[in-house]
DNA sequence: CGATATTAGGACCGTATGGTCCTATGCGCA
DNA sequence: TGCGCATAGGACCATACGGTCCTAATATCG
């Protein structure tokens, strides 16, 4: 097994505790267990710190949603209000995957340690930051669709906003239609911004 | 010093502790110095556990939000759309007090315990529900001026989840104004489901 | 006064934490 | 053959954790 298989396997197993449990929460051991590594020399082979481990699951959750999730928003043939109400069912599909039991992965991490440690701190706010360019370009793309007094910077942060917490309540409640139903009132908010006239097959689709 | 005395200085010593730092970072011994008491039995006269301490904080912060924030939501003397308006301006004002830098109380707590930690898991999601029931009340008697299809169930966790996801990105942000944004966006939300001709005025107001 | 409860303070315990160090065994590659 | 690296595994360390126990001083109140 070559290095970087072993670390893929480490990184994975303390994504799925990380995700479970919290970060500060999810001791060293746990992860040496659950990547049955043999000790913690073993571990610290690896990784020079508990603290770098989280950085790179953090910037492997990312990458992931980034394939699962953002890459919907880039979609060239779809139109891009249509791409955008196909992300946000990536994102309640996303959540289903684990039976609506663990978070997002970066919503977990900022409640976590947003206060408490800047250097996750800054590299979550990197996360959101990434997240919501992506959004900003496809609302420049739609831009003819759109009011023209909308805000892209705002309603980006909207979207993640109200994404985040829903998921947040999901978790809370245990029960998916949450996540499901914000997810439709969104898309209704974001079909209140669509140009009288423009894309209106769209917009039947959601009533 | 009464018995009681006692145990809000030490509720509001921990209440300010677990929401800088979470509860498991908070340790008993931080408690212990916050609240200036003389040693570890001390404290465990007053509280049988820091799990205990816990609940009872998450009722305390419930209880000040229920004056502060949700009473507003049941003034009599205003209209009730008006009141929506008001109470979210006050999680605004509530969250500026501390910078922007705490979190709500429940959704930090609601991120770091919800999946590890059954038993704060079913209080924070009762205190979510009586939130949410209170949104529901209003909703009810603001239905005349409302649509028939609001699904008054549906909109108050919109609500929640966005006020929680708002300020969740605030604190990652560090950024006051995302907040401010994301509830002015809510309010447009909210006058999307009002009536035509009804609450003008509200309407205009918005824009 | 004496009795009772609160305050004070420290010693202590078992367990877990992140992290270091050391030794020994395999295994591929020059 | 021998060098170097991945694997294995354990001992160990300082610190911190939640929690218990014990004793002594101080108030309160009959």
């Amino acid at each position: 097994m070559t290095m970087s298989d072993r670390r893929t396997q480490i990184l994975d197993a303390a994504a799925t505790l990380i995700s479970e449990r919290g970060f500060t929460s999810t001791s060293v051991d746990d992860v040496i267990k659950g990547a049955k590594l043999s000790g913690k020399s073993h571990f610290y082979h690896y990784f020079k710190s508990k603290e770098e481990l989280g950085y790179e699951v953090l910037n492997r959750q990312f990458e992931r949603f980034a394939e699962r999730g953002l890459a919907i928003l880039r979609e060239p043939m779809i139109d891009p209000l249509e791409r955008l109400n196909l992300f946000i069912d990536a994102v309640v599909a996303l959540q289903s995957e684990s039976g609506g039991r663990r978070g997002s992965p970066f919503g977990n991490l900022a409640a976590e340690l947003a206060d408490a440690h800047e250097g996750f701190r800054v590299r979550i706010e990197a996360v959101f930051e990434r997240w919501a360019s992506q959004i900003r370009s496809l609302l420049w793309e739609a831009r003819p669709q759109l009011h023209d007094d909308v805000d892209a910077v705002r309603l980006s942060r909207f979207i993640i906003a109200a994404l985040e917490g829903a998921v947040l309540m999901t978790r809370v409640k245990r029960d998916l239609s949450v996540l499901e139903g914000i997810a439709a009132d969104l898309k209704r908010f974001i079909a209140m911004h669509v140009r009288d006239g423009a894309a209106i097959q769209l917009h039947r689709n959601l009533e």
